[in-house]
RNA sequence: UGGGGUAUAGCCAAGUCGGUAAGGCACCAGACUUUGACUCUGGCAUGCGUAGGUUCGAGUCCUGCUACCCCAGCCA
């Protein structure tokens, strides 16, 4: 993350802060942010913008940065959850230092401002049905109604809440409602339910409450109990904004200076869902491996995909945060993985659909070991060794008997570079049974060696390649988008499904790579960004991932 | 005339008081190249949803249209 970028960029929110400072309307021109998941599920890369939005506000501004379990309902929510989330926003590099808080912190002030409203003749203890207060609702364009139970005395309701608090009633026969306004037109205004009976058992408060808050009322006192100023959130609260409002105008602690609630557009990408429903699927159905396969844009995903938080980062700075709703290409997503692996991952060679190549003029038993950078644009990685011998592997493609036009590869007659190594030139091939290519013969010339300086001639091609006795057999998943089309949010489904989204090949890797730890990052020239599964991983068999494939101008026409 | 939003290039997106359309991705052309990668150079909106108006001057102001998104959970 760029300090400078913090400051100079520009978007609507820092425009409206600014505005705040200017206006001296938060004491001490405080900046305060959060980032408020409900523990029902996994982070992915939608919830990444979010969480670096709300972070790198509060650095830009000096602020600081909650990060706030939004627990108020049992019925969905789960411990499990709140670890694995923990555990991606760290990963992210958003600090919340010593600012962990839960929603359910909260449940006896929540009570207890509920109580004030209550006591003000602003909230009503209803006994209507949940079909009737639906009806009740009226529809988008036609005005609510007013509830029998509405006008219920002060005592009568606080006598009746005390009741709901203890038990008294059973799930679903009573709610508590703000006394709003039946017939707003913002439906949100007609009356919102702020607190609901439910015997569920609560992962932090276990069995002590029996009523839980609705979110519209709990997020505003969440907010203004830990002192937050903007309340970042999604487009779709827009028009819940005039409720949060109401509360805290409503309650005495808070009515004097309290949070904003700013609205952004969620990100959406291309060839991308990251819905709840549709991802379990996958996870039910075994499409994928788990809510940490690669091919999800989860943040667990990404992470084992070999994916850096800095990536990530560059990528959501780029993006920009604003009010209309938008979808990215996913090729900007993948540029900025591989701008930021391109210098700090070593450069190496692995071969993954192996053939065959002698070098017909060196001895059976040659084993040189050429020394070859690790990056050529990051010296401070080092050298390595590699081996060549008379025997190596190229890739399948890399040669062909009859090439097209502009094929710099390997043929019949042509030369080309084995990179770190010679220049080869083929001169015969052989054809197994089906008359697929078995077998290259090449010769080398000993006066091409790479570092030596050499000039005579030139060649058009350079060619990865692996010894093929001297070195370390590997597996090689590479990924696709795991959908074909763009989605289309609700109606995507099985059949968008990309069924290449996962190609594993067998082949062989430098001997330089038998060390690889888990999660470490690669490049393997002309292939693409790996790292090394922490699942599939043997003791004597790395696994890689492809990360990000490199770019390539090259269109075999 | 239910309410709330949003419209700037193929995709994101900046554009503070009206002063003559940033940047990134993608794409195209060329240079360089021991990765057909990277890097570098150049190209890529006489126009900002649309029709009018105000003005010396409009993406920015005014008026009328149009398109798309969100809202009728005791979910968040």
């Amino acid at each position: 993350m760029e300090s400078e970028n913090l400051k100079t960029s520009s978007n609507f929110i820092y425009n409206l802060i600014d505005e705040d400072i200017k206006n001296n309307t938060f004491t001490d021109n405080r900046v305060h942010t959060r980032f408020p998941p409900e523990p029902n599920g996994y982070l992915h890369i939608g919830h990444a913008k979010a969480i670096l939005l709300n972070y790198n506000t509060a650095k830009r501004y000096d602020g600081k940065f909650n990060l706030r379990f939004d627990d108020t309902n049992p019925s969905k929510e789960d411990v499990e959850y709140v670890e694995s989330i923990k555990e991606d926003i760290k990963w992210l590099g958003a600090d919340w230092e010593d600012r962990l808080f839960y929603a359910s912190d909260y449940f006896d002030k929540m009570y207890f401002y509920a109580v004030e409203l209550i006591n003000k003749g602003l909230a009503y203890v209803d006994d209507l049905s949940p079909e009737e207060i639906r009806e009740y609702r009226g529809t988008l364009t036609q005005p609510g109604k007013n509830s029998p139970y509405r006008d219920r005395t002060v005592d009568e309701n606080l006598k009746l809440f005390e009741n709901m608090k203890n038990g008294e009633y059973s799930d679903g026969s009573k709610v508590l409602r703000a006394k709003i306004n039946m017939e707003s037109p913002n439906i949100n205004m007609r009356d919102p339910i702020i607190y609901r009976i439910m015997r569920a058992h609560h992962h932090n408060t276990g069995d002590k409450w029996c009523i839980y808050p609705m979110y519209d009322y709990a997020h505003p006192v969440e907010d203004a109990i830990e002192g937050i100023t903007h309340s970042l959130c999604s487009l779709e609260f827009e028009d819940h904004r005039p409720f949060y409002n109401w509360v805290l105008e409503n309650i005495e602690d808070f009515k004097d200076e309290h949070p904003r609630q700013i609205e952004f557009a969620k990100l959406f990408l291309t060839n991308t869902i990251v819905g709840k429903r549709f991802l379990k699927k996958l996870v039910d159905d075994q499409v994928v491996d788990g809510w940490d396969d690669p091919r999800l844009m989860t943040i667990a995903g990404l992470r084992r995909r070999g994916v850096t938080p800095g990536a990530i980062q560059n990528f959501c700075d780029e993006i920009g945060v604003a009010k209309s709703n938008s979808t990215v290409d996913i090729a900007m997503f993948e540029h900025f993985i591989r701008d930021d692996l391109k210098t700090t991952t070593p450069r190496c060679m692995a071969v993954l659909d192996p053939v065959k190549v002698v070098i017909t003029n060196l001895p059976d038993d040659h084993l040189e070991w050429l020394e070859m950078s690790n990056n050529q644009e990051n010296e401070s990685l080092g050298t390595r060794r590699i081996p060549f011998t008379k025997e190596i592997y190229i890739d399948r493609d890399d040669f062909m008997v009859e090439p097209p036009k502009k094929y710099h590869r390997l043929y019949p007659e042509n030369e080309v570079r084995l990179m770190g190594a010679y220049f080869i030139k083929c001169h015969d091939y052989i054809l197994d049974d089906n008359g697929r290519v078995s077998e290259i013969h090449c010769t080398y010339d000993p006066e091409t060696k790479s570092g030596s300086g050499f000039t005579g001639r030139k060649v058009k091609g350079t060619l990865h390649w692996v010894s093929a006795s001297e070195n370390q057999p590997a597996t090689f998943r590479l990924f696709e988008h795991l959908l074909k089309e763009d989605p289309d949010s609700e109606t995507t489904n099985e059949s968008a499904i990309n069924e290449n989204s996962l190609n594993v090949k067998d082949g062989f890797a430098e001997v330089y790579l038998k060390d690889a730890k888990n999660s470490e990052r690669f490049q393997f020239v002309r292939h693409g960004y790996f790292s090394v599964d922490p699942k599939y991983t043997s003791k004597d068999k790395p696994v890689f991932n492809l990360t990000v494939n490199l770019k390539s101008s090259w269109k075999i026409k």
